[in-house]
DNA sequence: GCCGTTTTCGGCCCGACTGTTTTCAGTCG
């Protein structure tokens, strides 16, 4: 089948996105499925797809070779990537595309609907579509199928509902906000949060929790929290809180270790894990290693016995994503990577000289509470109206007050600004208010829409500009709500590396910026990351952890970020 | 389709729960 012409002029002069190349070979995996072509063959297009949908850097530009060299990704894909990098899909998945309805891969969203499911409905009711399902629940129409009951047309029906306020990814805030939810039915000690909460990224599908009480108890007492149970067993219960999903897997003391590695993942982790297993003689699942040969069986209370027995260092949650975590473990090469307490303080926070809730003083003795030995107050540059942003006056008498406070805390207060990169790439501020401050986040604000060339050049000329220490939420993203601006974060990490300049790890909960990938990249390239909350008031100081766990799952160590510097240190640093 | 410290052919992680069934297929994580 040839591209339609529209999509085809549409297409010119367009460079595909890694995220276009992986949802093309996930559409692939997904209608391979569902015309039950060979499931290993369906696992690699899906593999290839997450594997480049994860990647950091663009791999459309890529070579035949430099592409089969990555790990998962063959000589077969390498050539479908390319044929999508030049014309926005490939043959072979037009031909397969061809063989079944358009709507039919919609179905696959619907809760309950697998390829298998969708190809009944299709072949024998003639459903191609999420409406044609829903008039055919309605109508109780599909419990005539063989297979098919009243409990199926009722979860279709219940599942249409809710996909017509599609559940995104909750930020690790709200996340939060249901383990508390969680932790007033949940016996204290007795439970463990697993999944990717645990590994510390930016977003969390659902909610996985590990625990060692009796299931009886707990399954009642979270019927009172729940939205909605869906599954209730005395292994494994899910159910729905506050819209999101959460899984319990239930075990005892002596297999806790197993359990919890298996439910913290991530998925490609524990397939690589698995497959270790397999290579020395046995099995490894949620209970243990079998040896299904000798029958010997080995439990493990402590996930850390896990990784010993098969040979392998310890591997901290941050870290098992299947990005080369497994042979750095078992080489004994695992980087010893940043730990909270090595944070000496926050380089990000507002007061309310321009939008903050807090004064100087609160901001100090926040700080102390939080053991910190400082605290940068950057607040907004006058460029940025709406935020009450301070000009070089207000500068001069802010610094008095600054000067007053540090007299007497034991948190120092560095005075710092976050000035608004204009839209030509000049700070919002000009350099006799940026000369005398302690330290300068140069931050992107306004003209957000900006081509890639031009907002990667005009963030350059930023991180080149000698006033400006860190750039700030360097991709722009806000979680659920506004897309990264169009950058190329390697062309900025390339100047960032010549010049010293830092690269913010936004702590927000709302940024998560840079994420783990760049931070890595970053690193790799010599830059160092700087960790601030961009806290607005005393709560969000709390943010700190969220961006240490993403700089952890970017490797870093120590040495790779501002934060574990000591004051004179950080001083010494940008000036 | 990918991959190799037994292999370039023949494997490919592993288990829980539901619904609709008289033993299991399908879905999900």
């Amino acid at each position: 089948m040839v591209l339609s012409g529209i999509r085809e002029v549409i297409w010119k002069g367009m460079e595909a996105s890694n995220r276009t190349i992986s949802e093309r070979l996930l559409l692939m995996a997904q209608v391979l499925e569902i015309l039950d072509e060979n499931p290993f063959k369906v696992r690699a297009y899906r593999r290839a797809s997450e594997i480049i949908g994860r990647l950091a850097t663009p791999v459309a530009g890529l070579s035949i070779t430099d592409l089969d060299a990555m790990e998962g990704i063959g000589e077969g894909v390498a050539l479908k990537v390319q044929e999508i990098a030049s014309s926005g899909t490939f043959r072979e998945l037009e031909e397969a595309l061809s063989r079944i309805p358009p709507g039919l891969i919609d179905l696959l969203n619907i809760e309950g609907v697998g390829p298998k499911t969708a190809k009944t409905l299709w072949q024998k009711m003639n459903i191609t579509s999420v409406a044609d399902l829903e008039r055919a629940a309605r109508a109780r129409r599909i419990r005539a199928l063989k297979g098919f009951g009243e409990k199926k047309e009722a979860l279709f029906l219940r599942s249409i509902a809710r996909q017509k306020t599609p559940a995104t990814r909750m930020n690790r805030e709200q996340a939060d906000e249901i383990i508390a939810v969680i932790r007033t039915v949940m016996k204290e000690g007795t439970w463990t949060v697993a999944g990717s909460y645990r590994r510390g990224k930016s977003t969390v599908g659902d909610i996985d929790i590990v625990t060692t009480d009796d299931p009886r108890r707990v399954n009642s007492l979270l019927h009172g929290i729940s939205d909605e149970m869906i599954d209730v067993g005395d292994k494994k219960t899910s159910f729905r809180c506050r819209g999101s999903r959460v899984d319990v897997r239930f075990t005892s003391p002596s297999m806790f270790g197993s359990m919890l590695l298996h439910l913290t993942g991530s998925a490609a982790f524990n397939i690589r894990m698995r497959e270790l297993a397999i290579s020395k003689g046995a099995s490894l699942n949620e209970y243990g290693i079998v040896y299904t040969s000798q029958g010997i069986s080995k439990e493990f209370s402590r996930e850390e016995e896990v990784f010993f027995y098969l040979g392998l260092d310890f591997i901290v949650p941050e870290l098992r994503e299947d990005w080369g975590e497994v042979e750095a473990a078992h080489s004994h090469t695992l980087p010893t990577l940043v730990e909270q307490g090595q944070i000496r303080g926050d380089l990000h926070v507002h007061s309310s000289w321009s939008d903050g809730s807090m004064d100087i003083r609160s901001i100090a003795r926040a700080g102390e509470e939080l053991g910190y030995s400082y605290l940068a107050c950057t607040d907004h540059s006058s460029s940025l109206g709406v935020a009450r942003g301070l000009d070089e006056a207000a500068l001069k008498c802010q610094a008095h007050e600054i000067e007053m406070v540090n007299r007497d805390t034991s948190c120092h207060i560095l005075h710092g600004i976050e000035v608004d990169i204009l839209a030509d790439g000049s700070p919002g501020l000009p350099a006799s208010a940026l000369r005398d401050l302690d330290i300068v986040i140069g931050s992107i604000h306004s003209a957000f829409s900006q081509e890639s060339d031009v907002m990667t050049r005009r963030i350059i000329s930023a991180v080149s500009h000698e006033d400006i220490d860190i750039i700030g939420h360097p991709t722009g993203r806000l979680l659920g709500q506004r897309e990264a601006y169009a950058v190329d974060m390697q062309r900025v990490i390339a100047a960032a590396a010549a010049t010293g300049t830092a690269l913010e790890c936004n702590a927000s909960s709302f940024r998560m910026d840079l994420d783990d990938l760049h931070i890595r990249e970053a690193i790799q390239s010599g830059v160092k990351i700087s960790i601030g909350t961009d806290a607005h008031g005393p709560r969000e100081l709390h943010y700190l952890p969220y961006g240490l766990g993403l700089c952890r799952r970017g490797w870093a160590t120590p040495s790779d970020l501002l934060n574990t510097l000591t004051c004179q240190e950080v001083l010494e640093y940008v000036s």
